[in-house]
DNA sequence: GATGAATGAGCATTCATTCAT
DNA sequence: CATGAATGAATGCTCATTCAT
């Protein structure tokens, strides 16, 4: 497992710790609000401490440096997907089918919501440092890899056809952020005309 | 009002515009590398005249501001796209399944050839004025419009079949650009491999 | 909107503040001297920084912008002026003549110590940005309006006269810096002389 | 007598003088303009090439730097004042009190017209090099010595009546310039009633 | 945790002016 | 006259971050 920054404070007394992640979370919320409008490099550290109302200096109390918010960000934003796709009720589904199409779903609701979150994940990944864009990237692939092992299975159970597990999963979580990646030109759908449109497209991949 | 670049120039003798331009060009390649390499903000023009050898001073002989010279970066990565589209040859392809592949393949190859490039437009898009922003998307814009019409070619000729030709060819053209978004996920694929399948999987969105 | 300088510090603590002002009121005073020597625009921000001690990066702590402290500068010698044409014991006076006659001794008597700051204000009132100016030029503005209702209550009483309040109000608060304009032409009397001369020519100017 | 810049070219042919003393006098012209929208420091060279259609580094060949522009410039303004006070028909007028009126009214006059182009000079004197500084000075100041000298006859013809010469010139001189600088807040008076109201106001500084 | 002050590094951009052809 | 290129010297201002109290 990673270490995630901030955890050497973990020895601290309870109640203190939990006033210090209320100010971290109120921090990277503020943060990413910011860095969607402004983007990473446009937002100055004065900017989140006036948005969170912390003196700047302070700031520097519970967050290690500009650097480590990004990080922060990234995960807050990634850790709902990554429970999507690991939750137990879906890794249990025993039709690859129907398993392929609920995280779809899910994921696909999820991206929706969070459309312009996502998009700054994807433009400011480069900012991050090497470590940590190391970290979201292999979070990245994970989904990726969870994804090709439904595939494979389906495939086995010959429900799915394709020619390249690696290559199609790829393809499949590329297009789930179909929404948050082009949403300036297509933000005449519902969600959930969306979601069945984008469904029916990326199961069509597979299916048949 | 803000002038497109270069529009007051075109009153000079064509060789000092050429040399003039021969210039620019310059400058635009070597910032297409930086960018791509730090990214726009954390690029400075200092490098950009080290880089080019044309002193910091004069880079604004040639260039307006370091604004400027990301619009022309993307301007020099859009044009060869939109060349495509627009490329006589393929206009007047007469069946729309031929048409649409051929498009596909030769912008697939395009986007596998500077899937750093794309990668950056996409990144930094949010850096361009506001102005050249639209610019920018309105050409996308254009891109999708034109495969929206081949898809409803299609249709009418019963060739292509799919629910919504926006949704669809917002879904192609995103889907285009697979590669350059995620080639630090894929890059065990050589181009054409690449190519085959993704043509494959597009294509099988609207033939039946 | 542009705040007024120093008014989103009015929450801070007393203390805090007096040191705050206390360095303001430093940059201030060397400002003005840099700019009566050398004109604003001559003066740059390093100049400041090193008249005062402070580092230019710290100057911006105490002052927004070069802007401001123009601004605060024209305020600082404003101030004063004002303070006289408010003051109770002057306004108090029953006998016109002897009212404007005391306004006319403290005015001259101020306008003489501080000629070099009153030409620096009336030299670069153009600098200063358009919100500034309008706000100084209103407070000259009401130097004239009082001077003109001390008129007009004069020529109710009989003891002036005169052809147009307005115009010779105006006449009679541009003739109070014949000095601070003209030192250099006279700087060959006493303070004394020229307030006497200079009071007598401007009270004969509407007694009798 | 002060050489005037630019006198080392009288040795060229005719022709070439008079086009090269047009193009100077369209700098000077245009600059005019310039300096009194934006100030001298604030106006650039580029601006002043722009504004006259001649290629900024052309320019240097009509003027040595932008020091001299500011010299002509005023110059150009200061002339015809001088030309007033040196006008034989003025100089010749007997009465002394006619010959004052007179020559206040034609200043007047001139100042109502050029009262932007007066503030100018008065603004700017500062940024003249110290030399041109003191030529423009000088000139100022030997109108001053007329009006003393008128004066100063009319004291001797009875017909004037003041303390002291040399500060009463001064503070008639000064008086003329009411307008020019104080147009910000008397704009609402024609051109007629201000020169009677002026004219009086300073006649009846040295009559009676 | 608040606060006054500092600091190293740098930013994009501009200026007047000159030179050589 | 035109023109491509250079140059020495700044300009106002900002940044993330740290320190000491």
């Amino acid at each position: 497992m990673v270490k995630k920054p901030g955890s050497e404070r973990e020895s601290k007394p309870k109640k203190s710790r939990n006033l210090f992640q209320k100010r971290q979370m109120q921090i990277i919320q503020k943060a990413t609000k910011l860095f969607m409008k402004k983007g990473y490099a446009q937002t100055t550290m004065r900017e989140i401490s006036k948005a969170t109302g912390i003196d700047l200096r302070n700031l520097y109390y519970f967050i290690k440096s500009k650097d480590e918010i990004l990080y922060l960000v990234c995960q807050v934003i990634h850790t709902p997907m990554m429970e999507i796709i690991n939750r137990q009720s879906i890794m249990e589904i025993e039709n690859p089918v129907t398993q392929l199409q609920t995280i779809f779903e899910e994921l696909i609701d999820f991206g929706y919501d969070c459309n312009q979150e996502l998009l700054l994940m994807y433009r400011e990944s480069k900012s991050l440092s090497k470590r940590w864009r190391k970290i979201i990237f292999h979070q990245e692939s994970l989904l990726v890899s969870r994804i090709e092992e439904i595939l494979k299975r389906g495939k086995e159970k010959k429900v799915f056809q394709f020619e390249d597990a690696s290559f199609t999963a790829n393809f499949l979580v590329y297009g789930l952020s179909l929404h948050p990646l082009r949403s300036w030109n297509m933000n005449d759908y519902t969600k959930d005309e969306l979601k069945n449109l984008l469904v029916k497209n990326l199961m069509s991949t597979v299916l048949d």
